[in-house]
DNA sequence: GCAAGTATGAGAATCATTCCCGATAACCGG
DNA sequence: CCGGTTATCGGGAATGATTCTCATACTTGC
């Protein structure tokens, strides 16, 4: 149906060049002048979650955070704690680490998380 | 000063066979009888996590969830999506993967956030 | 253009977590 | 053991993110 709000959201997503809050996205839709309500962009990044479309991550303070990544394929991010600049890594390796570790202990269907976070060199001022 | 409530909360936590939600221990705590404050629950679950001696992470709900581990050195969990019951992982592969990645990046001071989750031998009925 | 159905927005409702503050209990010097 | 001082408690209010509700606005098929 109507993919109005949707695509504003989508699109203003799109321009994030990190992770950002569901309430981060509103309030810059707002500022961008769509009056859109805070309900419709919850219901759309879950939507746009749930079709994978979108990754999904916690802070630590349990704040869902929401990105648009490059790819639809199954990565994790490398990101930085001072300017949020984010890497999509994608490498075999953890994922083979995973399954191994879960089969020694019998472990099925197995799913991770696996997050980085440091300083990227630019804010790195050493 | 008073370690009454600290040592009944951090005993509770202690009989914990998963990791458990500051509402649940709260829960438990008065169950058994302690007349103990939600409050108090979250500040004695907050210190304990700085001084390094319970771990928190976070459901995918957003609620912070804490556990009491056998050892103080850095570790993994997986764990049971069915039963709760959690394995501890001491494991260098994953660090050391987490390191070259960063390192591949540029980036420093790393630190890594990796919880596998999958059902265990006992709950996978096949 | 019209009916029927979905998306939307505003504000209320939820829920975990934190804050506030008067009450309480531990510690200490005497 | 006593009073004074201070950190801890407990309960309820305050906060903040997220979800729910429901009347209204837009879409789509016809």
């Amino acid at each position: 149906m109507s993919t109005h709000r949707r695509q504003a959201i989508s699109a203003a997503l799109q321009a994030q060049p990190t992770f950002v809050s569901a309430q981060q996205l509103y309030a810059e839709l707002r500022n961008a002048g769509e009056r859109v309500g805070l309900a419709t962009v919850y219901r759309h990044l879950q939507a746009l979650a749930e079709a994978g479309q979108v990754d999904v991550l916690r802070t630590d303070e349990g704040e869902a955070v929401y990105r648009r990544c490059a790819t639809g394929r199954h990565h994790h991010h490398l990101v930085c704690r001072s300017c949020g600049r984010t890497v999509e890594v994608a490498d075999r390796a953890v994922e083979r680490w995973a399954d191994r570790i879960a089969d020694e202990h019998g472990f099925r269907d197995v799913r991770h998380t696996v997050e980085v976070v440091g300083t990227c060199s630019a804010c790195g001022a050493s």
